[in-house]
DNA sequence: GACTCCGTCAATCAAGCGTTTTAATCTCAC
DNA sequence: GTGAGATTAAAACGCTTGATTGACGGAGTC
């Protein structure tokens, strides 16, 4: 792997640490790997961040920022495009956040790993960046489903998780996937594939549902 | 934690691992602590299973054994029932696996785990147990898609992906649903409310879906 | 030039890791 | 009881980890 080059050596680290922590998980991560991607020295971490936990905290709140910055909750599109786009767009930028190898690719990826292996940063992730995304997808969900549902029903809930679990399980599975389905690639045109293929499901799916769901919320 | 107590030794360990590696990692879990679980010596690992690895794949492979044969993908049901039975019965039992308590509640985290971060008893895994999980979904889903669509095909494997992914979401992002959602139970009536709502949003899914795919794999 | 502040560096620390060795202990047929 | 094999226990090995040290050099000030 080649190292890090923009930036001073904290945000060298920062860049680095976001890639290393998102991919290997806080415990399993090394201070030498991430100081060796940064292009800095292993004492770096104890003089701009005290110790390897507050590189970490740094992180995830700079992750906050960039996260809600690059990829708002309204993602571009008005309230006032069709249903059927939105839930498209959402899909399609969900996985480019996880999937994605851009410039802050790790953002998706650290967030995703926080919300399986849950740190006392959790409560704050989900009040300022998860729940907004929720709200808005069951807003959406509702809206497809068009049958009266509300988006704070638990009808609208379940479909949004489906929705979501679709969108995940590629990021939580590549190993698997891989060794099943060789060919499946990941680069922006497989994300736009999978991103289509996942909107045509879950339209499907939403358009036709029956009407009573027994499922609780 | 109080220490595990029943069985011999190697017993003592397996059951020891299996909560300790469920719960932290391969990487993260230490041989020290699951041997102090065990109320067993570290040499002990050494010699009933080589190494750590060593012990690790005998875990994994006790746990899809048990898990599989507490939970059969088919539930009792023979490839004359009708798919969308079958379909249900694969996803309820494949939920019951991650969520379901008690005395083996390990399996179904270590598997999922073993998913997430590959260890090299991957491959072994896929080949043995995964792979025919999702040869019987496949089928399940080609013949529910009804449009010429064969297991081996991409758009089978994409559809088998959609319902996979659902299952494991509330598995995966427990933390995050608790949060959002206080009131969702994971009991077995939980349980299978959640089965049956992914069953019929699949299905609604599979069987109103357009013709063509795109996506690849 | 002398001094200070800031940032970096190689070197090192103690602690914890997985693993191995060696000896002690247990089990049980004879 | 005795010896042999199976099992456990204690201690140490070599290694990696996160953290820390003290020296070094450049930039700015007087």
């Amino acid at each position: 792997m080649d190292h890090v080059e923009v930036g001073d050596t904290k945000e060298r680290l920062m860049e680095a640490a976001g890639r290393i922590f998102s991919e290997k998980g806080f415990k399993a991560a090394t201070v030498r790997e991430i100081c060796r991607l940064a292009n800095a020295n292993v004492a770096a971490v104890h003089y701009h961040f005290g110790d390897k936990e507050g590189l970490y905290k740094s992180l995830l709140t700079e992750a906050f920022e960039i996260g809600l910055k690059r990829y708002p909750p309204s993602l571009g599109l008005g309230p006032e495009a069709p249903a059927e786009e939105r839930l498209h767009a959402f899909v399609h930028s969900f996985l480019s956040r996880l999937m994605g190898g851009g410039r802050f690719a790790w953002c998706g990826k650290l967030m995703a790993r926080e919300s399986e292996e849950p740190t006392p940063a959790l409560d704050h992730m989900v009040e300022r960046y998860i729940l907004p995304l929720s709200v808005l997808l069951r807003q959406i969900v509702a809206e497809i489903l068009n049958d009266g549902t509300r988006p704070e029903d638990a009808r609208a809930f379940n479909c949004a998780m489906s929705v979501v679990g679709q969108c995940q399980h590629i990021f939580r599975n590549r190993a698997v996937i891989d060794k099943l389905s060789p060919s499946l690639k990941t680069d922006e045109a497989g994300i736009a594939a999978l991103a289509r293929h996942i909107t045509d499901f879950s339209l499907s799916a939403l358009k036709h549902l029956p009407r009573h769901d027994s499922a609780q919320a």
